[in-house]
DNA sequence: CTAGGGTTAG
């Protein structure tokens, strides 16, 4: 009796949690006059998903008898809100010190972390200990395996995994398609495609999705712009607008946008802007920066490239217009930061980081790229390499 | 009856 009550306080915290009312979920939770793991859990679950990591962190810390899917909820945690650092220390922590026997869920959120950091030894390592310790390379292990292998410019070796694969479902097509467009290969990419419908197997948006950002990349446009009897999400105009933008082709970009079935959102609009930085376009940029403003009015990169692009056009006036609106709105640099594999150790750096202790080292080693650049005649984006 | 996973771009 007693069980069948706890079942249905942990139900309603899934409600809540499901939709987004994390205070609700939580009042419940402390109300609550008894807990297991399931509640536990599930309150962790409801915050990842709310991005909010310290409060997970610290109910994970507290919960009693922590068990292999808390545990793989926080990871997941770490890795699907991009928290690498904290992800990779996690896991470290999990799998040495506490020593913990991994199951699927643990190695395909630890290699989704290695792919989104490029993360390749500690990728390759994974691998091999999936290999060694006798678990079988699933589907969803299998299909992270493709995306860490692809992120990290080893297509071949995604190839190999998923011709390994005992089965395959369109997650893994979908991947490996993707994977040859990140790393250039569209022909590829396309000629996977068929092969995947000769397999029978239907395409969804995803694909397209791939498909089209492979044709962006190889600027086969006309390929790209092809119609295919899907029903596009902004997703896919995102693409055909990166398409055309990359192809130089703004003016027809930017009707596209505007002659949508639906909203544009920020992503289109930063694509669109981004091609405007790149063929030198400041008519079309104001435009594209003006809307891009409206959904991201305090995001410091955007206000920046329009400015380059009007810097590079030589108009300081409208230089100085985007200084002030800058000012007005509060919006500050906030400097960005990055991470690297090094030893199997990440570290997190930030650009003129002065925690660095060879940072000369790595400046020199910059410039003397730069000058190797210069001599076989590719000009530098000062703007990017201003390393002194 | 209730908890954790893989694919989407710049």
């Amino acid at each position: 009796m007693p069980y069948r009550n706890l079942v249905s306080w942990n139900t309603m915290i899934a409600g809540y949690s499901h939709n987004g009312c994390v205070a609700e979920a939580a009042e419940l939770f402390d109300r609550m006059p008894k807990r297991d793991a399931f509640s536990w859990t599930l309150m962790i679950t409801c915050y990842t998903r709310n991005g909010e990591l310290e409060e997970a962190r610290r109910l994970f810390d507290r919960m009693p008898g922590k068990d292999l899917v808390s545990w793989n909820t926080v990871l997941s945690g770490y890795t699907q809100n991009g928290e690498m650092g904290m992800g990779s220390k996690f896991f470290d922590r999990m799998m040495r010190k506490e020593g913990k026997d991994p199951d699927w869920s643990t190695f395909a959120c630890a290699l989704s972390g290695c792919a989104n950091l490029a993360a390749l030894q500690v990728g390759t390592q994974l691998h091999n200990l999936l290999l060694k310790s006798g678990h079988i390379i699933d589907i969803f292990a299998g299909n992270a395996l493709i995306t860490m292998y692809a992120r990290c410019g080893r297509i071949l070796t995604a190839r190999q995994v998923f011709d390994e694969m005992v089965s395959v479902d369109l997650v893994s097509w979908n991947s490996l398609i993707a994977g040859h467009a990140l790393n250039g290969y569209a022909k590829a990419a396309i000629s996977i495609f068929q092969e995947m419908k000769k397999n029978g197997v239907a395409p969804d948006e995803v694909t397209f999705i791939g498909l089209l950002s492979a044709c962006s990349h190889a600027g086969m446009v006309d390929d790209g712009s092809r119609d295919y009897p899907i029903t596009p999400v902004a997703e896919h105009y995102a693409c055909v607008v990166d398409l055309l933008g990359r192809a130089g082709r703004l003016g027809e970009a930017l009707k596209l946008v505007k002659g949508m079935p639906i909203k544009a959102n920020a992503g289109i609009w930063g694509s669109l802007l981004g091609a405007c930085r790149m063929h030198k376009n400041p008519e079309v940029a104001n435009v594209a920066a003006e809307k891009l403003f409206e959904f991201e009015p305090h995001t410091t990169s955007n206000y920046v490239l329009l400015s380059n692009i009007h810097a590079e056009a030589g108009s300081w006036g409208e230089v100085e217009r985007v200084r002030v609106l800058m000012k007005e709105r509060g919006v500050w640099k906030q400097p960005a930061r990055s991470w690297i594999e090094i030893k199997n150790e990440v570290r997190s750096f930030s650009s003129d980081d002065s925690t660095e202790p060879r940072a000369a080292e790595v400046f020199m080693v910059l410039r003397v790229l730069n000058a190797q650049m210069r001599n076989i005649g590719h000009m530098s984006d000062s703007s990017l390499l201003d390393c002194g």
